[in-house]
DNA sequence: AGATACATGTAAGTTGTTACATGATTAC
DNA sequence: GTAATCATGTAACAACTTACATGTATCT
């Protein structure tokens, strides 16, 4: 009975501190709640259950429901609590996350200059659409979470997320500048 | 002969068309210029160069040293860079990158203050030296990479990280003054 | 009639890291 | 002498995604 190491198996256990909830359920918060910062499957999701169930780390009820499927509903365990907030405890190991856009921007000198002005222009949209919605997230949390002892923490998130999009907009505007000048500079000496 | 998907095997391709390397070389050349966005391990690295050999798409020439191993230096052929121009034109999918630090801290009510607080400060000492370290970088390469047509593109991957550092430390600011904020609101109600 | 939401799960495949195995040379 | 750098590779493991398999109910 290990239960050591990756992350997965504790984000499980810190959304099934808020309330129990199905396999199901869990895809639905991840992607809708945590969405910006956080993914699982759910070939992640179920067989990780599975072992926590069997660490004794959650508790498993089936709910029975006429006409809908059945549902295993899954909470916390004193052990399971004790457990995620030991996990919260352990500093967080900071990885180079992989930067596609970056990798293809550095060797941007093999392409046409519309290629390397795609890529950036394709990233300011999703940061732009980003921004909206972590607008439109904050106003409803404080709207429906209000004296919810969660919701400084939730909006700190969101907050980091407005503080990232916002500058990689920012870049993605100097930058689409200095590929139209490196352009202009090619064309004047021809 | 498939060689579709992983951008891993693209990287290389990418890393080999500045100059022929082997698989050491690529390995120090990902810590050392893309480290800030990019990772290999040999482990992904050896395979990789050895399936784009069987491919066609790098070629392999044995260097014999005395004293000194041999080196299996790996350059790009015809195949390869028409290959590595195919990919950056496909535009970038942009996953969302898991965030351990946000992860915690959205299920910070669990613990202390001082343990989110550790969290925020020890990122904010991450992106202070990370920034110390653009800024290094960026002038050794406007020194050294003068008149390389790389040079302008380098830049860029460079400005992105100073743009995502220096927000993630003005959120890290922020978010200290807030959880501080939140304990002496909690003080005070006792 | 067909799409979407609800609901659970497995299997196969991909991708990646870490540790191991080996061994010479150079700098301290 | 011992640690670091140079140099190549494999094997085992860990993590994660996607597609598949199955079935009902509701909405359009």
């Amino acid at each position: 009975m290990k239960m050591e190491g990756g992350s997965t198996p504790n984000a499980l256990l810190g959304l099934l501190s808020l309330r129990p909830m199905s396999g199901y359920d869990i895809r639905q918060m991840v992607s809708r709640s945590i969405g910006h910062f956080w993914s699982e499957s759910y070939g992640q999701i179920y067989p990780g259950l599975k072992r926590l169930a069997a660490a004794g780390l959650v508790e498993k009820k089936t709910e029975r429901n006429k006409g809908k499927p059945d549902r295993n509903l899954y909470s916390l365990t004193a052990d399971g609590r004790e457990r995620l907030q030991e996990w919260l405890k352990i500093p967080v190991a900071e990885e180079t996350a992989r930067n596609e856009l970056l990798l293809k921007l550095f060797f941007g000198v093999h392409v046409a200059m519309s290629v390397n002005r795609e890529h950036v222009a394709s990233n300011m949209e999703f940061h732009q659409r980003a921004l909206k919605v972590y607008t439109a997230m904050a106003k409803q949390l404080r709207r429906d979470k209000a004296n919810d002892p969660n919701l400084p923490y939730w909006l700190m998130t969101l907050n980091y997320g407005r503080h990232h999009s916002a500058a990689i907009l920012k870049w993605c505007r100097e930058t689409l500048a200095e590929l139209d000048e490196i352009e202009s500079k090619g064309k004047r000496r021809k």
